[in-house]
DNA sequence: AGGTATTCACATGAAACTATTCTCTGAGTTAGG
DNA sequence: TAACTCAGAGAATAGTTTCATGTGAATACCTGT
């Protein structure tokens, strides 16, 4: 009797019109034929590159720009055009586009220069080298023959957060030692104030020029968003008044695209899966509920041990009284190390667990003094009650308790 | 009353330590000539 | 003698611990009126 009906569901599935012709069209990796609203930008910047077509060094650049605002989708685009004329032309330019963010491959000193390596062709383990070493070989292979070189290090700040601002430093300084290569080096950063805490001699000569990509409004959104559901959708399944609506949720988070390009998306897939042959508004909010659960649910499940344990002994306060402090929680915490077998952390790393799960949004922390009773962080939690049952849950299956 | 000093309970920083993963090197072992 | 094995040294890295210093305001303690 199963097999029966679900052979007639999934026939069913593939009778019925599909909402989607190309879903991959509003996918985050996916690269559009154009960027609208960017042309100013991309001038400038191609302006700025420009010069390697002749062989002459670029000036190093500095782009900054919120996330979703176009600046990788931009860069990359430049790099493309630049690739292609300068094999027409036998020009000798390499382009490394790397992404800093990318954990275990680009965001330590060694990791960057060991994956150049790589891409050069040479093979570098990856670990058990000094990191001189590594430089060296890098160099070695890199002088081999005359060239330029363009270094793209995209979500930069996060390199710099990570391993320390020296990087950028023995980077420019190569250029300086190399002979027969030329290297400019394009830095790019969502994060605005970046380069404030930079050593200033590093800042100096990094951003030779400065580019800064705003945020989207939300005209420009509804544009981005016709011309990739034109892709995407069947015609006529978006009811009027979505795409407005979908922008205007994005314009509220610094205009973020790639948010409103997801936001359609989610909706389109919940309207598809609910047999609906119209994208509504409606779906619209229930999308956007959708993304935020799936988002919070993920990141508590990939957490650590250490900060899943803290974060159920938080949400275990938050229900017994309404305002506690990280004393409190370690408190807590402590007891339930014990339960689970768990050897507790001292408390100066359960404080930065606390600060760690404040960053990503789980909870929210204030330094607060309560004067003569001492300073501390006052702790609420960052997700609403529905979702905090279910965390709840999944913490208590994952840690056994 | 008004002003100053204390004091609490952590926050925040820096350095050192630990465990793991990996390469490289050279000594010892083995198999084949 | 060449090929192989294996232990030990040295590196990078993530996650902690240890030690040290910083901090904001409620309270305790003065001081002169």
């Amino acid at each position: 009797m199963v097999d029966l009906s679900l052979s007639g569901f999934f026939e069913n599935f593939l009778k019925k019109n599909p909402i989607f012709v190309d879903k991959k069209a509003l996918q985050s990796n996916y690269t559009p034929g154009v960027i609208p609203h960017r042309d100013d930008l991309i001038k400038q910047i191609a302006g700025i590159m420009a010069p390697s077509l002749r062989l002459e060094r670029p000036s190093n650049l500095f782009i900054y720009g919120k996330p979703g605002t176009g600046k990788t989708l931009s860069i990359k685009h430049i790099m493309n055009q630049l690739l292609e004329t300068s094999k027409d032309k036998n020009i000798p330019l390499e382009i490394f586009y790397l992404n800093c963010k990318l954990k275990r491959v680009a965001d330590t000193e060694y990791r960057i220069i060991a994956h150049l390596s790589r891409c050069l062709g040479q093979n570098v383990p990856a670990t058990g080298l000094p990191t001189d070493e590594v430089y060296r070989l890098f160099v070695n292979i890199l002088e081999k023959e005359k060239k330029l070189v363009i270094l793209i290090l995209d979500e930069i700040d996060q390199l710099v957060s990570r391993a320390g601002d020296e990087i950028l430093y023995n980077l420019t300084r190569l250029n300086s030692e190399l002979k027969n290569v030329d290297m400019s080096i394009v830095g790019i950063s969502n994060n605005l104030i970046f380069a404030d805490h930079l050593d200033p001699r590093i800042k100096s000569s990094l951003s030779e020029e400065e580019v800064v990509f705003p945020p989207y409004n939300a005209l420009q959104l509804q544009d981005i968003l016709r011309e990739r559901a034109k892709l995407a959708f069947r015609d006529n399944v978006i009811e009027d008044g979505v795409i407005e609506k979908c922008a205007a949720y994005a314009a509220r988070e610094h205009g973020d695209a790639r948010r409103a390009l997801d936001l359609l998306r989610v909706a389109g897939e919940l309207a598809e899966r609910k047999n609906k042959d119209k994208l509504t508004i409606d779906f619209i909010d229930m999308a956007e509920e959708k993304i935020e659960k799936d988002r919070v649910l993920d990141t508590v499940y990939t957490q650590p041990k250490q900060h899943q344990l803290t974060l159920y002994s938080i949400i275990i306060l938050n229900n017994q009284q309404n305002s506690f402090f990280t004393g409190d929680v370690y408190e807590l915490y402590k007891n339930f190390c014990f339960k689970v077998g768990l050897k507790p952390l001292t408390q100066r790393r359960v404080s930065d667990i606390v600060a760690e799960l404040d960053m990503v949004g789980l909870i929210n922390v204030r330094v607060i003094s309560k004067g003569r009773y001492g300073r501390t962080r006052e702790i609420t939690l960052g997700v609403p009650t529905t979702t905090v049952n279910k965390i709840k849950k999944i913490l208590e299956e994952v840690l056994n308790l």
